[in-house]
DNA sequence: CCATACCGTTGAGAAAGTCAATGATGTAGA
DNA sequence: TCTACATCATTGACTTTCTCAACGGTATGG
């Protein structure tokens, strides 16, 4: 697809003045710079490099609509899976997110700290912890919820319903 | 337009133990660990976490199939739009790539002291540098692209080529 | 000529990823 | 039972990647 009137040929690059500048921070996004012409180049139809592109973006935007609750998405997976009643252990929190465990410690650190989950030790293994969202926890899992599902709303706007059932699926089978 | 927060880049797979082919007799389920049972959660149902894990994989993957080029997907991303002909400046590189220039100065510096590419000043703009593929850089390309085709395929397998299609054309809407 | 903006570069510090070692615990086998 | 070995969480060291601010050289518009 290519909605370019431009074309590959290295003929001119400033005969345009300024488009125009990120005033301030509202509106803006659609960094549709002008680097469009290297959607023809080999490396754009790389999945992992388009996969790369979509998930900073999205990304990005969720941690900034997180700012509020001063959480961030790495923080919100860990704290989401404790949340689920699934009694997720350390171990599993690394192999589902594909953490270390080390970083895993880190983080449930932080979020104990904040109270917002517990550790608790798996009574059929010692070794383990279970981590375990606390009620201010759930709470707050609750709030990033909605405002993730919304920034994900934002992020896939140009995607019909059925597009985005369609991404989701095709994602989940190359993901595990 | 500089992306504020952004969060980082996992690149390992905690969930392989042995790369290679999985093949084997066992009964290979989806998740080669035993998390599985997460995918419930819901967050397992976000776009950002899904397109985290595939790219993960995919990447992880990828690394290591270019092991033997000594080259990494980071960098073959500055090599293959150097040796696409389409003469990106670093600037360029840094947009499209989603990299902070300086980041784009490092990994040009590298490329280019292997002997990859070049530094051309754009004679329309002498501030602006025009990165281009030496003969040896566009070997390396070359090789490269076969290499990350054939992992890309690998990562892939579980797709048919209409659903690639699909995937790919999916990540474009929202990549950009 | 001047003010302003942009490009590549450098440097510093934060965040994230990688890896090895350790103590506590679990498991299987002699 | 005792013993050897594996596993889990944790720590610490180190590398890579990210983010930001500043600076010199260059372009552009008055």
């Amino acid at each position: 697809m290519s909605t370019t009137t431009d074309q590959a040929t290295p003929e001119r690059s400033a005969a345009e003045g300024s488009p125009e500048e990120p005033s301030s921070a509202a509106s803006a996004s659609e960094p549709s710079d002008g680097t469009e012409r290297f959607l023809d180049s080999d490396l754009a139809l790389q999945v992992h490099f388009l996969a790369s592109r979509a998930r900073g973006r999205g990304i990005s935007h969720a941690n900034r609509q997180l700012e509020g609750l001063d959480l961030k998405v790495r923080q919100f997976s860990v704290l989401s899976l404790a949340a689920s009643g699934m009694n997720p252990s350390q171990r599993e929190l690394g192999e589902f997110l594909s953490l270390d465990p080390s970083q895993i410690v880190a983080l449930v650190d932080h979020l104990e700290k904040r109270g917002a989950v517990r550790r608790e030790t798996d009574p059929r293994d010692r070794r383990s912890k279970i981590i375990v969202a606390t009620e201010s926890g759930e709470d707050l899992h609750a709030q990033a919820l909605k405002i993730l599902t919304d920034s994900e709303d934002h992020t896939l706007s140009t995607l019909s319903p059925r597009e985005r059932k369609q991404l989701r699926s095709l994602l989940l089978k190359i993901a595990f």
